[in-house]
Parts: structure tokens; C-alpha cells; sequence
DNA sequence: CTTCTGACA
DNA sequence: TGTCAGGA
């Protein structure tokens, strides 16, 4: 096979503003949810956020659980179930 | 690009 | 409470 990593869904790598855009977001949004603890995004060096496929999944739950009525704090727990039910699937 | 503070719906 | 806007 071609040997390197074709698509990576935990390694996409998205400056802040264009992951920003992709979703529909405020640049300032994306640092708050993730100063609040609803997605954790890769660093770089210099200290740039680099956010993945998966983290774009993400934030896009999050729109649509703040559509839901949801807020933040909740969202958190939402996304840590999500999370953990994978994880007790993938167990079983 | 980062972080912080302020104001508004 | 969440979002937007500014400045350092």
C-alpha cells in the first residue's frame, strides 16, 4: 500500500480559522469551547491550534446541541458520554 | 496566531 | 449564558 496515513480523522490538521469557517464559527468560539473543555485540539510549537477531522465532527454536535437548547457545561458531558460509549463498544 | 477584558442579546 | 468586538 501507499504506506503513509491516507486520511487520519485524529490527525486533520486545520488552522483555527479555516476550522472555524468549516463549521460556521466564531474564531473566538472555538478557543472558548475548548477553554470550557468540549474538545481538546493538537498544539503546535508555537502554541497554534491544529484541529482535526474528528474535532470538526465536534464542534459540529456542539452547534447543534447549543441549537438544542443545551449549554456549554452540558455539552461537555454530552461529548464525554458520547466518548465513553464508544469506548465500552469497542470493549464489548 | 494567542490570551484577556468589556459589552450585548 | 453564549456570542461578538476590541486591544496587548
Amino acid at each position: 500500500m501507499t504506506g503513509e496515513s491516507p486520511v487520519d480523522p485524529e490527525r486533520g490538521v486545520y488552522g483555527i480559522s479555516v476550522a472555524a469557517d468549516l463549521v460556521g464559527m466564531g474564531i473566538q468560539n472555538l478557543r472558548l469551547y475548548e477553554a470550557r473543555g468540549l474538545l481538546d485540539p493538537d498544539r503546535t510549537e508555537g502554541g497554534t491550534r491544529r484541529y482535526s477531522a474528528n474535532d470538526l465532527d465536534r464542534l459540529r454536535r456542539i452547534g447543534t446541541l447549543l441549537d438544542a437548547g443545551l449549554n456549554l457545561a452540558g455539552i461537555a458531558m454530552v461529548l464525554q458520554l458520547e466518548g465513553r460509549i464508544v469506548e465500552l463498544e469497542a470493549n464489548r
